[in-house]
RNA sequence: GGAGAGGUCGCAUAGUCCGGUCUAGUGCGCCAGUUUCGAAAACUGGUGUGUCGCAAGGCACCGAGGGUUCGAAUCCCUCCCUCUCCGCCA
């Protein structure tokens, strides 16, 4: 959400980020039902202000002033009755629109259209170390090489015994997976070691709910045009009498819940920054995805995942130092993890609509023959903060809201990908990467 | 699941029976001033959030939402939450 007095004076630049976000909204709706919103306050607040001022001085009139008074108090009522509900509907439906007005995106955010827009900022492997986009010969060499023909992770994971997708499917439905054996080691290790990680740097580690209500998903800005990528839950009988009563969701991230501990709270500034991180499950519908990405372990409507959170105080660069922190946390577990992977600077039309500025680190996966998304890392400035009621106190006693940051610390089974097939060897095994093998036991994952 | 108690402007409480000097009293905390070499104590004053407005100022908020009334913290209805006891259960 943006503050209504800045939309309505720079209605250009929020147009514009509209357009190049290509997010569905006639800003005129908006500013048309604010005018008409404001035109309506100050009408009932007219007559309530007379109101007020007649009850309080009612009680010393003489009965047959009263009388008169009273008469002339209940048309008052009345007009404020039938404006009121005016309003309401007018307020409501300025609400739904602030709702949908995105972000603006930062001057370094490259505009675009789709994913195609988005632009390598870094890559990086164990071999190279940090490579510059500009130097393509040997941005050529940063996939891992295999002299022999290699496997993808749903070969290794069957043979292996580590991934059962048939059974996934027969007990959970499309996209349903068991993991076994060792990858329950190297999921949990991953998790284990991210955690461990973010302790190491100031974060308060956290349990939050998973499921959540309303508030949480629209406060993260996943709600209202998110709704068909969540999971709505509730009692099964209640559910099976009125789904809309109460309704409870499962979120597709800890970020909602992360948050929410902290909305409608005025923090102090020297609270700030406020560091927060969780190993959850996640739950995605992929309602909009169809058909992509069907094959193993990409794609799937449950998994864990490791998330920071950084709420700071309202200051720019401090929002965009923090950004860069973040990222350089998950690219600390990656180097740990000795994986091939870039960094893009995401364009707007493949950013949310309450991002600032955002970078996806995209891991190798060999069967892709592509880098692909395995952790993604936003600024959101104030959007998420003034829709959750975050807000800090400052030394001279101004009351802000603060900005929020999230990245992937880890996201596990898609982790599970790139880790298998990078270290996959000739004979069919997997070595296990140097930093999990006090979880897996072992140095090598053979048949059994 | 059953029975009961309760949610008041940072914290603790008064007010609710019987609607109108309650734009919510008091204590604590906090801020400022007086005093002091400095501090403590004492005394005095101040002390929320949101929203509309250029401003003066208005309006809203006593868990949430409705209702009754000229007027609601106070009466009525629905919901949420907390606590205590009992029952059941991982």
């Amino acid at each position: 959400m943006l503050d209504i007095k800045f939309i309505r004076d720079n209605a250009e630049v929020v147009n514009k980020a509209i357009t190049d976000k290509r997010v569905s909204l006639d800003l005129e709706l908006l500013l048309q039902a604010d005018e008409r919103r404001r035109a309506l306050m100050a009408e009932t607040e007219t007559l309530r202000a007379t109101k007020n001022a007649v009850s309080k001085e009612l009680p010393t009139l003489p009965e047959d002033q009263k009388k008169v008074k009273i008469l002339e108090m209940k048309e008052v009522g009345d007009r404020e009755m039938a404006l009121q509900e005016d309003l309401r509907k007018t307020e409501l439906e300025y609400q739904q629109l602030m709702l949908l007005v995105p972000n603006i995106p930062s001057p370094e955010t490259p505009v675009g259209p789709d994913e195609s827009g988005n632009i390598p900022w870094a890559y990086w492997s164990p071999e190279l170390g940090g490579v510059d986009p500009k130097d393509t010969d040997k941005v050529a060499q940063i996939p891992t090489k295999f002299d022999f023909e290699i496997k993808d992770h749903v070969e290794l994971g069957k043979s292996l015994d580590l991934i059962d997708l048939e059974k996934g499917t027969r007990t959970s439905g499309f996209r349903g997976y068991y993991l076994k054996n060792e990858a329950v080691l190297l999921q949990q290790g991953l998790m284990w070691l991210a955690m461990k990680k973010l302790q190491g740097k100031g974060f308060t580690l956290m349990i939050p709910p998973i499921k959540v209500k309303e508030f949480a998903l629209t406060g993260a800005g996943f709600f209202p045009t998110g709704k068909a990528e969540t999971y709505q839950i509730g009692n099964a009988a209640a559910f099976a009498e009125d789904a809309a009563k109460d309704p409870e969701f499962l979120a597709g991230t800890s970020e909602p819940s992360l948050l929410a501990y902290y909305a409608d709270t005025i923090l102090d500034e020297a609270q700030l920054p406020i560091q927060v991180c969780a190993a959850t499950p996640c739950y995605r519908s992929e309602i909009g995805s169809y058909g992509k990405d069907t094959k193993g372990l990409y794609r799937v409507h449950e998994f864990m995942k490791v998330e920071q959170v950084v709420i700071c105080k309202a200051d720019i660069n401090t929002a965009d130092e923090w950004l860069e922190k973040l990222r350089a946390i998950t690219e600390e577990i990656m180097q740990e993890l000795k994986m091939p992977y870039r960094i893009l600077n995401i364009c707007t039309g493949d950013m949310g609509a309450g991002k600032y500025k955002m970078y996806d680190i995209e891991t190798w996966m060999p069967s892709r023959n592509a880098f692909s998304e395995t952790h993604s890392d936003s600024n959101l400035t104030d959007w998420q903060a003034r829709r959750m009621g975050i807000k800090y106190r400052t030394k001279d006693g101004e009351v802000k809201h603060a900005f929020t940051l999230n990245n992937t610390a880890v996201a596990s089974p898609r982790i599970l990908i790139p880790i298998l097939e990078n270290y996959q060897q000739a004979d069919g095994s997997v070595v296990v990467p140097e930093v999990l093998r006090e979880y897996v036991g072992k140095d090598v994952i053979t048949k059994k």
